[in-house]
DNA sequence: GAAGACGGGTAGACACTGTCTACGCCGTGC
DNA sequence: GCACGGCGTAGACAGTGTCTACCCGTCTTC
């Protein structure tokens, strides 16, 4: 099936998605998704009635593959056998992994300001994965009254992380390039020394 | 001194904090400042050759307003004679008041699409405060081999609380609307549970 | 089978943006 | 007294997102 074949709604969307990756946030704009799907300016419009209820859609593809990255990730490392601590490691590294390759994309995710609604329809179905989180959260911290809390504090922190590099202000501030002494230092802080 | 009577320069990057204040970073468009500044839209040309760097200016100011809000707030919480865990505290809580009584600002601050430069040459201004900041750290984990990582890991981690906040994805998976106990849990986890 | 309705894409207009360029004005120095 | 230079104005230009009129192929219905 080709480009031409599917739907325009499809191909504006994956139009977006590639455009995303090669050029950014800044490539995305309405015409330009247009003329690399081969449409008319006019045409999108059809299926999204404004330029935010498109970027959405792209969007929504971005959460799904960060939860298909995250899924996968971490089904991979429960396979093994690992335990909880381990299958936290492993999630933090493919959350920072996809928002390294996909520095476009993960933007855009977090653009609230660009996103149909802020973009928390989009959030929401990322729930689900949060709460899985919260889980091994909480298999490392028993004792813990507030779970959601320290996995909310975690995630953030993660976060943060992803921005940090992209903003290159690693460079600035630990004359490395490196995030990963302060992925290690960050999930050592929120989950403990890794048990190795 | 009226707005009249300072130089244009300083009158835009004003009617720019201003704006961005009360709109938010969509309100800074060029003819938009230019227009609160009571000048024709080709007149910022002559100080900002480009849109970015009058946009740059603004942030500056923020960067400003920002280190002398911590500054401030470290210079009273040194003042009673605080250790450096609650030096820290205040710090922390400072760096997310910032952020929640000046969003647009701090948005724009980290927007480096936006910036001249990336914004690189401002954030460079907070590297001192980042350096109070990694000798308090040093001053909590006596026998951390690499506190500079520890405490980036720490602002990152400030950082993420932040926007988890302007995002309102705080309801979505807490529940509440409040960062306290995100913020607690994350200094706890950096810093060690409070002294008290 | 002919005709009407309609979904879906085209194309132009509109107001707006940031940038560029030509022009005019006003104060200063020779 | 006058040329000059800094500074702001105003218009043009290409580009944007949105809106509207149109058009054309397909499908339904008599």
């Amino acid at each position: 099936m080709t480009d031409q074949d599917r739907d325009l709604r499809a191909r504006l969307v994956a139009a977006g998605v590639e455009l995303v990756a090669t050029g950014g946030v800044h490539a995305l704009g309405l015409r330009e998704i247009a003329r690399h799907a081969g449409v008319s300016h006019g045409a999108p419009r059809r299926y999204f009635p404004t330029h935010r209820e498109l970027l959405a859609a792209i969007a929504q593809q971005g959460f799904g593959r960060l939860t298909d990255a995250l899924a996968g990730a971490d089904a991979l490392a429960a396979g093994t056998g690992a335990d909880a601590r381990s299958r936290l490691d492993a999630l933090a590294r493919a959350y920072l992994g996809f928002a390294a390759a996909n520095p476009g994309m993960f933007e855009l995710m977090f653009r609230h300001d660009l996103l149909e609604g802020s973009g928390a329809e989009l959030r929401r179905t990322t729930v689900p994965l949060f709460l899985t989180f919260v889980g091994l959260v909480a298999e490392v911290h028993p004792d813990s009254e507030d779970p959601a809390a320290a996995t909310a504090a975690l995630w953030s922190n993660l976060h943060g992380l992803a921005q940090l590099r992209t903003w290159g202000s690693l460079r600035l501030i630990t004359g490395g390039e490196d995030v990963e002494p302060l992925l290690r230092a960050a999930l050592d802080a929120h989950l403990g020394p890794a048990t190795r």
